[in-house]
DNA sequence: ATAGGGTTAG
């Protein structure tokens, strides 16, 4: 009975230390307690195993879970889901499949929880189809779905264009006996807005003021984002001073966001101004925030702050991310070092963030606009993922070096490949093509570009 | 133990 006791205060003390990511604290006190006599339980690794997952990574969780065993403790239901939970965090699809299979193995029955995830796991890597089986596995069988089911599933249907199908659920959510809650909202004013449903966010948000229900931080920050999106600046910056009287603007969240917008219509002085009010509020800046430092340096063309940030970042033990290297290799482009930027490609790379496209397309640009087209098309036919904003790009370049030919063929094989390709680029191919004299090319062109239109619009 | 908001390019 005392050493049942024992263990639970064990339990609270491992996950104090792992709340404030003292994994090496936590693990101290675990051997303490064995010293006196205090044995740690399922709870307690699975404390651990949540904390690693979030703070270090799916490996590390994973070796606590063979600790785990060795100590002669089996893991629960909780263990699997939380080591789940972190595969799909990183989107490591087989992973998660594979650990939903060993716990199978084990003899360990999921739960609700267990398909949430896998479900969310789906979503996220792109497989609405799997995620919806996953999905009709739980309505059909014995395990009841819980609001977070709906929320997953209303949420992973925005995201991968099923807008109407995720409003289709939200309607019928009452019908499976189920309120909608704040985040269920947020998804769904999320979820419009991004895919341009703007009447329809804001019918939803007119439902959540006659709900009842209190919009938090997430929604306004969510709202807000919408009035950037929409242009309507001054909208969304009176949408950041109601947060501020509100007292919504303690993490970084609003801040970032406002910044953003502020920088993107060239308003940097207002920027910097509210940079430094965030700094000022003591806010912790975590990458995203370094994220939008960079870009605002480098907007402001200071290149070596911009460089020697990223330094300090990374020598603090912050983890860069793809957006990091990505903001300053544009950056570097944008202010005609493609050297600096061709480096630091090279860097991210040996970094490895391979295949990514942004910081790419960004170089590619970057070698254009410094005269090397040919390097860039060399560069171009090398890179096995390409997308639109590639094509838009090197098809204007290649017209303001006046290789209309080159910059058709380019627009063709784009229309082949079923990508858009922005308005301006086929006509600036037309127009120079009918400038230069090959009338007949740009009709030609220009009745290709039409039936490929019908046939994948 | 799972779910919701912020940063990049044409």
């Amino acid at each position: 009975m005392v050493c049942r006791f024992s263990t639970k205060l064990l339990n609270i003390c491992i996950s104090s230390f792992c709340k404030v990511r003292q994994l090496e604290k936590a693990e101290a006190i675990i051997i303490d307690g064995i010293r006196l006599g205090v044995l740690p339980d399922v709870v307690t690794y699975n404390t651990l195993v949540a904390a690693y997952t979030r703070f270090v990574g799916i490996d590390a969780a994973y070796s606590v879970l063979h600790r785990m065993r060795e100590a002669g403790i089996n893991p629960d239901v909780i263990t699997y889901n939380s080591l789940i939970a972190g595969a799909t965090k990183h989107c490591l699809l087989s992973r998660s499949l594979d650990l939903f299979e060993e716990m199978l193995h084990m003899g360990i029955p999921p739960n609700v929880w267990s398909y949430n995830t896998l479900m969310h796991c789906f979503f996220k890597s792109g497989k609405p189809d799997e995620a919806n089986r996953v999905f009709r596995d739980i309505i059909l069988s014995n395990i009841s779905p819980c609001p977070s089911t709906f929320n997953v599933m209303i949420n992973g249907l925005c995201k991968n264009g099923y807008t109407a199908n995720a409003l289709m659920l939200f309607r019928n959510l009452q019908r499976h006996g189920f309120t909608p809650k704040i985040v269920t909202y947020n998804i769904l004013i999320n979820g419009l807005c991004k895919s341009g449903r703007l009447g329809a966010a804001r019918t939803i948000l007119k439902e959540l003021g006659e709900s009842g229900l209190m919009p938090n931080a997430i929604t306004y920050t969510t709202v807000m984002k919408c009035c950037f999106r929409s242009r309507q600046f001054e909208q969304g910056l009176e949408v950041f001073l109601e947060m501020k009287e509100k007292g919504y603007t303690f993490d970084a969240f609003a801040y970032c966001t406002v910044i953003g917008a502020l920088v993107k219509t060239g308003r940097i002085n207002e920027a910097n101004e509210c940079m430094d009010q965030m700094i000022r509020n003591g806010i912790e800046l975590d990458i995203v925030s370094y994220n939008t430092l960079i870009n605002l340096y480098c907007k402001e063309g200071k290149l070596e702050a911009a460089c020697n940030l990223l330094d300090e970042i990374e020598k603090g033990g912050m983890e860069c991310d793809k957006y990091t290297h990505t903001i300053l290799i544009d950056g570097l482009c944008k202010a005609g070092n493609i050297e600096g930027a061709e480096r630091h490609l090279k860097y991210m790379n040996m970094m490895g963030f391979d295949s990514n496209l942004v910081a790419f397309n960004c170089f590619l640009d970057g070698l254009c606009k410094a005269g090397e087209v040919d390097y860039a098309m060399k560069l171009f036919e090398s890179m096995e993922l390409t997308d639109s904003f590639t094509y838009s790009s090197l098809v204007h370049n290649l017209c303001r070096a006046r290789r209309f030919h080159s910059a058709s063929k380019l627009l063709l094989s784009c229309l082949r490949g079923g990508m858009k390709i922005l308005r301006s680029a086929q006509r600036a191919v037309l127009d120079g093509l009918r400038s230069s004299g090959f009338t007949r090319e740009a009709r030609k062109l220009h009745s290709k570009i039409r039936l490929a239109k019908i046939f994948h619009y």
